[in-house]
DNA sequence: GATTAATATGAAAATAATCTGGATTAACGG
DNA sequence: CCGTTAATCCAGATTATTTTCATATTAATC
């Protein structure tokens, strides 16, 4: 299963490219977003940042600014769940994917594949009950193209 | 397009069976959303709500319980638009529907079809440029389902 | 390695959406 | 119409997120 996330030369290059520093902070947090496969919440990045560096803790308020920052440069991908919180991880180079989160206990799990009802009956097939699913379009329409 | 909203016999009927009382910030709630089209935001509710009913105005909290409780009971639908704030519409007995939210003028218009690709080629037709879409499945998984 | 200019960070306060508790009012069965 | 109970209003509490500003850090230059 490789995912083939961005590396940390990939990512100097990028934030070189944009006029943005190398910081440590910066540093922590993608190595949070690259050992971890689910998409985190701004406070669950938070809390791993600090569990691992607890000489000089990483406000939340640079947590949010490094997150919207890495998101600004597509390097990261802001995720929304249904009654819960934005989550983000690591754009993946290689495929498209979504999720799966149990109504229940929340746990979050990708899903492959890209059609809705192969994806629905792969997620029978895994156990899960009372599946439905969130989708939405994000563009620019025709007349804010103009200006 | 008939959308086969909810109509207000069966409205009461659904109180009356969840043991809810039929008031009328609840009425009120219903017709706003029973006449707009569109998902909307809390707030939005609360001013259609107070617009034409000036004579004893309609509490934001009230809003929020109402079209919560709107949820609960299965009569409203809760859709999340990535960077905007949540947005709710009734729930049509006909057909599954998407939406496409224009990522400058925040315009949402509704999505009639519901195969990915032929929803792209449609919006493109449309003159949406720099089209995504977000999709997220939910459901209660094995170890969930047990309990 | 030291100097410096500009940017990033930490800490705290501001903001904004949403929720809650208590007193008041309205719904509805009798 | 009355009494019981639930819903509403009002105000204030919460919580996620953003902003402000003084200080610390980065990275370019010497």
């Amino acid at each position: 299963m490789s995912h083939d996330k961005i590396t940390y030369d990939e990512f100097k290059e990028v934030l070189q490219k944009n006029s943005q520093r190398i910081t440590l902070p910066r540093l922590e947090v993608l190595r949070i977003l690259k050992s971890n496969h689910n998409p985190l919440t701004m406070s669950e990045i938070h809390d791993k940042v600090n569990l691992l560096h607890p000489k000089k803790k990483v406000d939340l308020a640079t947590i949010y600014r490094t997150v919207n920052l890495f998101v600004d440069l597509k390097i990261v991908s802001e995720v929304n769940f249904r009654d819960e919180f934005k989550r983000y991880e690591l754009v993946f180079d290689r495929h498209h994917h979504h999720h799966i989160v149990c109504k229940k206990c929340k746990k979050v799990e990708n899903v492959e594949l890209c059609l809705m009802n192969e994806i629905e009956k792969m997620l029978v097939k895994k156990g899960y009950k009372d599946i439905s699913h969130s989708l939405e379009f994000f563009g620019v329409c025709k007349e804010c193209s103009k200006n």
